[in-house]
DNA sequence: GTCTATAACCTGATAGAC
DNA sequence: GTCTATCAGGTTATAGAC
């Protein structure tokens, strides 16, 4: 047979395969949990016989655990636009925006993390000890600045920045419930943006930022 | 040997079991989801042999099915302050007091509530279709009416609805989350309330029925 | 009605040829 | 590196004694 162009070195192979596996993970354990998942799913959706997961990720605990490493690195990115301004409206807005981005482009991604949580987070406890604590502090620091400075209504950082994020995630989280609630159809372009509106609407004046 | 007080009847013996079961079922269900969790366990920790448990419910699946349509029932009672009210400030502060009840007392019904759904309801679907959409609609007619007779802004009735769930079942869903971030410490009473308040605040605000 | 012992099945993981 | 065949372990569900 003719050699068929192989631009692709061994490293760059390995690369796409581990690709393919990671997001046919994703979508499994988001749909059937991780004791509901099996490595045959996986590596069926992949398009892979099932030892060459094995291959890649020894164990099945190993593939899931770097599938939620890969979603929280993707869900922390999200805050850089918090950073970035130093206007509650602009600040707390973008970050409503890119939330429901990511809850829009990648719901499986946040379901698999939410059910991680709520199974008392077994591979991801140090995260929330370390990375997600200092994040938070950190956004509470500023949260607290703006309220000093009178930008805002003097509200408990904390609680503010669960509102938001249980907002947003509820879009990708219970994305069949609002589907389901929408006629069986998934939310259109218009009706995502009057999401974003009211978030943003209800949120940025229940806070004292707008109007 | 001396006879025990036998108060209780057959049936009452079968509900109390049943009931044991069911609320071991209902925590090992929360904690490793369908998949995860074991007939063994859900025995062990109702402290009964496992065989009992399939006389009592025929499969897990049926077992599982009724923890949901339990959840389902308990959740709907809830909504029953949002019509006793005609004032929104009373009808969505009462509600929103009655979701922060229920997550802090059963935030495991809440959690296999959501693993359901994101699981795409399989055994509640049919709830979904009916049930919930009947609910959703009936208040989303009365948060219309508030609206036309000028008692609170104009925001879209479900995305203010998806808020509320989102917001007040987030305690419960994600409380490891939140317990971590509070020195892994459960919320105390003073939390709770200052939760409650905090989300009050901003979502009344938000809408325009306060301040 | 209750419980022990077992059957029937499925899954993660691996050995070993290619 | 890839894939088929297989093993070892664990799970649901049931048969049958009490």
């Amino acid at each position: 047979m003719a050699a068929q162009p192989r631009t692709n070195s061994k490293k760059e192979r390995r690369q796409e395969n581990e690709k393919l596996i990671l997001a046919a993970a994703e979508k499994v354990f988001s749909e059937a949990g991780f004791g509901g998942a099996t490595m045959q799913l996986i590596a069926d959706m992949a398009g892979l016989p099932k030892a060459n997961l094995h291959y890649y990720f020894p164990t099945k605990e190993s593939l899931y655990r770097q599938v939620v490493e890969n979603i929280f690195q993707f869900w922390l990115q999200a805050a850089d636009v918090f950073d970035d301004a130093d206007d509650p409206a602009e600040g707390i807005g973008a970050y409503i925006d890119a939330k429901m981005e990511i809850s829009r482009r990648h719901p499986s991604g946040s379901k698999v993390w939410a059910t991680e949580v709520m199974h008392r987070a077994p591979v991801i406890q140090d995260y929330l000890e370390t990375t997600l604590m200092e994040w938070t502090e950190g956004r509470a620091a500023i949260i607290n600045r703006w309220i000093a400075e009178g930008r805002m209504d003097p509200v408990d950082p904390d609680h503010l920045l669960y509102m938001l994020w249980a907002t947003t995630q509820h879009y990708a989280d219970f994305s069949h419930q609002i589907e389901t609630l929408n006629g069986g159809k998934p939310l259109d372009d218009a009706q995502w943006e009057a999401a974003k509106a009211s978030i943003k609407r209800i949120i940025l004046k229940g806070i004292g930022v707008t109007e």
